[in-house]
DNA sequence: CTTTGATATATCATTTTGATATATTATAAC
DNA sequence: GTTATAATATATCAAAATGATATATCAAAG
């Protein structure tokens, strides 16, 4: 039994809120659930060929002078198919940690550059938590409506883990630092 | 400029510990790194032939009667070519939870579904949780040579993200409950 | 002695990623 | 005003990763 296409289901519930072009979409994915989920232009366009095909979506050619423009709008068809997949049991959830599997590796290099890769991820997760906690209050002074909610607890879920992620950052580096008892071992 | 085949990295990595086989690399990757890198047989045989074509492994038949088994074992060449990619800046660290992007769309079903997966995460967290925390326990008491120290390290993330996580589901869960405030509206 | 589960290699379709190509329009700089 | 740059917009493709399946051997349980 194979899986569904998420990119699909991406779109759908993208497209469930409001209509979009493909590239807005893209830049949906990129401003709003980047830290959890990803897409690509590579996968974006055919999924919508797709999904129009097996009428999910509709398409209206909105082009205006040479410039090709062509909005989604989601079919009742399309709000199934998404609710059928929302409540569907199984959810695959990963983690993909580049970071982490250099640390696990690390006895193949030394102490210096594992600290040092501790450093830049630790940079990157807290300029992404400042943005993540910015959207949160945002959607927190503006919680008048369901989906904010959703939207809401999904970037709480960012800035608690990623909280944690810094908490942990510390004690690895000094951990990694304070390591005069495996010398010579 | 391609990125390097990361499931390249994961078996130098795992070769730089000890010998195995490609079946091996497998178990290793689903018992140790699973909860933040994954492998499947479809990258790792491939990857392990076109390692040993760029002489970083190196391949000996260990057959026994009509049992085909082929160890691989690394070279200096592919000691050094995980030291580089360990130096390396930059790591691509990506989160892909399905969960959340269900929750995120969450509108399109319903509060009772939204809760039960929500709770669906929460059981399958608290399994790996326990787990990873003996694994983490098992490794603390064991803390004598440096690449203990990483493993531990990573366990520990493990540890803690989960953790985090798990405080976030009631937060959650509770919200969710508490929606009166948004009835009609 | 037979079934089940673990060991072991291998392949392949589907999905996703990352990079690039192409062209238009808006905006900022000079 | 014109020129450079950034944003908008669609599209394709190679490479990588995932998920499923095929095939066969061997060990252990019943």
């Amino acid at each position: 039994m194979a899986r569904v296409k998420r990119i699909n289901m991406v779109i759908l519930g993208l497209l469930n809120h409001e209509d979009l072009t493909g590239y807005d979409i893209k830049k949906r994915i990129d401003s709003s659930i980047s830290f959890f989920w990803n897409g690509s232009f590579g996968n974006i366009y055919p999924a919508l060929k797709e999904l129009e095909n097996d009428s999910f979506i509709l398409s209206s050619n909105d082009s205006v002078g040479g410039r090709e423009r062509i909005v989604y709008h989601i079919t009742q068809n399309g709000k199934m198919h998404l609710k059928e997949w929302i409540s569907e049991q199984q959810a695959v959830n990963e983690l993909r940690y580049e970071t982490l599997l250099k640390l696990f590796f690390a006895k193949g290099a030394d102490k210096k550059t594992a600290v040092h890769n501790i450093e830049l991820f630790e940079d990157r997760i807290k300029k992404d938590l400042s943005i993540l906690k910015m959207h949160c209050n945002t959607l927190k002074d503006n919680l008048n409506s369901e989906d904010h909610m959703y939207f809401y607890l999904t970037a709480l879920f960012g800035v608690e883990s990623y909280e944690a992620y810094l908490k942990w950052c510390d004690k690895a580096k000094k951990m990694i630092n304070a390591n005069d008892q495996f010398k010579g071992r």
